[in-house]
DNA sequence: ATACGATCTCTAGTGACTAGAGGTTCAAGA
DNA sequence: TCTTGAACCTCTAGTCACTAGAGATCGTAT
């Protein structure tokens, strides 16, 4: 049995954190001492490892309690954790094509302009007020 | 002299946001008609699409401030917006970098599983219990 | 016994909006 | 000129996933 500070060390999940995920129904609440204090055992640390394992992947909070979920019906088709992450995989791939989109667009923009200029004529300035010189849509 | 819903229309940027965003600073406070509603005019609009150009980039409101009083003195060295603007590049080219990371760790757990089995079984939730299983950091 | 870091709860703030309530104004048609 | 109804007004609260701070209590080492 440990503190929250102890759960916090090993699993790189601040301490508040931690709380606000009890809050939302991520993490059961666990036992506490006398004096009202958290104490967690393994299975607190490996549900908190896996939530942090999924939130560094991106995934929503809501994804993780689906998936969550699922975990306590191991009878259940594999198929729905599989959508979940090819949702993720999807979404993940959306957001690169558009930074893509936006990296062109600013190396551009950077590149027209040296920096020694004075802001009248800066292209940086010129080029956010006139969409026309986008080479493309974004 | 045109409504909001006009300056709306014409910027796509939505009614309750064009409000927050001379709340924020971002956008001069309009005249208003006798019946207190705001009318605008082209600077309005000029402006609103420099901003509206500059969220789609990414940058956050912020620097768009920031850009906007450079607009303000152009006197004032082009450096600042360049400045500016190289650290929005490099933002987006670190988030980049850290979705394709994403990306193959997403592709690799979805692949894994193909949806067919119980979840006792699950490919994607094991993954995502067991960091060891990854490949790479993220 | 005391000190002091760790913990507790609670409220509020972040960024960039979005939603809704409840009321007022504008403009077009009769 | 009157009426209708869409568009406008302000204000508050909600979103997501936390983060920060206040003020009080707890646990443990000396």
């Amino acid at each position: 049995m440990f503190s929250i500070g102890e759960l916090s060390r090993r699993t790189n999940v601040k301490v508040p954190t931690i709380r606000y995920y009890e809050e939302s129904g991520l993490l059961d609440a666990p036992e506490r001492t006398e004096g009202n204090q958290r104490r967690y055992d393994a299975v607190g640390l490996e549900r908190l490892s896996f939530i942090k394992h999924a939130r560094d992947l991106g995934f929503s909070i809501e994804a993780i309690a689906a998936l969550i979920d699922l975990q306590g019906h191991p009878d259940r088709s594999c198929a729905e954790a599989n959508d979940i992450a090819t949702a993720q995989l999807s979404d993940v791939r959306a957001k690169i094509k558009r930074l893509r989109a936006l990296e062109k667009e600013l190396a551009r923009i950077s590149k027209g302009c040296d920096g020694d200029g004075v802001t009248e004529d800066c292209y940086v300035l010129a080029s956010l007020s006139d969409h026309g010189l986008c080479e493309r849509e974004h």
